[in-house]
DNA sequence: CGTGTACGGTCTGTAGCACAAACCAGTCTG
DNA sequence: CAGACTGGTTTGTGCTACAGACCGTACACG
């Protein structure tokens, strides 16, 4: 049953709050490291880590590891396409609440 | 291991993008028809039929049954709450991506 | 009056995923 | 050396979005 999809469909990838809220961070910030996230976000350790390997497989930010001081240091930032396409999702919902506020374009 | 919620997290219930889609259309027309949802938000009958039933639970659509022409008939419209709770969702999107703009408040 | 076929949905099975708890590696403190 | 803390990763599981099977009714048409 084939449906025709003018309606481009969010990307789950960018869509899943958690995710959202980190890249979010991330589009403000540069560059961040892991607890900064953690506390940012309010995820919790686990949670977070699991979002920025699939974030880091979908090619949204990129993860740098080093050691700080002796200590494993997990540094984020978003890629240019992560940026791209966090600035694409949101023109989406944009354009999803501003049809929401016209006037039903229903069909003859 | 407590976390700190100042940002009170996304509604899943709306933020879903089926549901956000079927929200949305609902807002712009007073009172739709399961075709009309199904062509307009693209989904599966089987699916369409689920995530009206959760938003039913959730009190935020009011679903009206009865036969035209003979013929079964689900109207679906948005409640007050339905109406309500969505516009408060997109002011939270606002909100996230306002801070997303603004620079970094971290701490000392 | 069967026998299609189209309409309008609901019910069911399943694959995928978000989440937190358990775990692990290394460092510092006494 | 024991113990606690920091900075993560891996594992287990409960939920749920999704589509496809299914069901009932209505309208052909021979």
């Amino acid at each position: 049953m084939e449906m025709r999809d003018d309606e481009p469909a969010l990307d789950r990838l960018i869509h899943e709050p958690a995710r959202l809220a980190i890249l979010t961070v991330l589009s403000s910030v540069e560059s961040a490291d892991f607890v900064f996230l953690q506390r940012t976000t309010g995820l919790t350790k686990g949670n977070l880590s699991s979002h920025l390997s699939k974030l880091e497989d979908g090619g949204l930010v990129a993860i740098e590891k080093t050691f700080v001081r002796r200590k494993p240091n997990t540094s984020v930032a978003l890629t240019a396409e992560g940026r791209e396409r966090t600035a694409r999702h949101w023109d989406q919902l944009d354009l999803m609440r501003a049809r929401a506020q016209a006037p039903a374009d229903d069909r003859p």
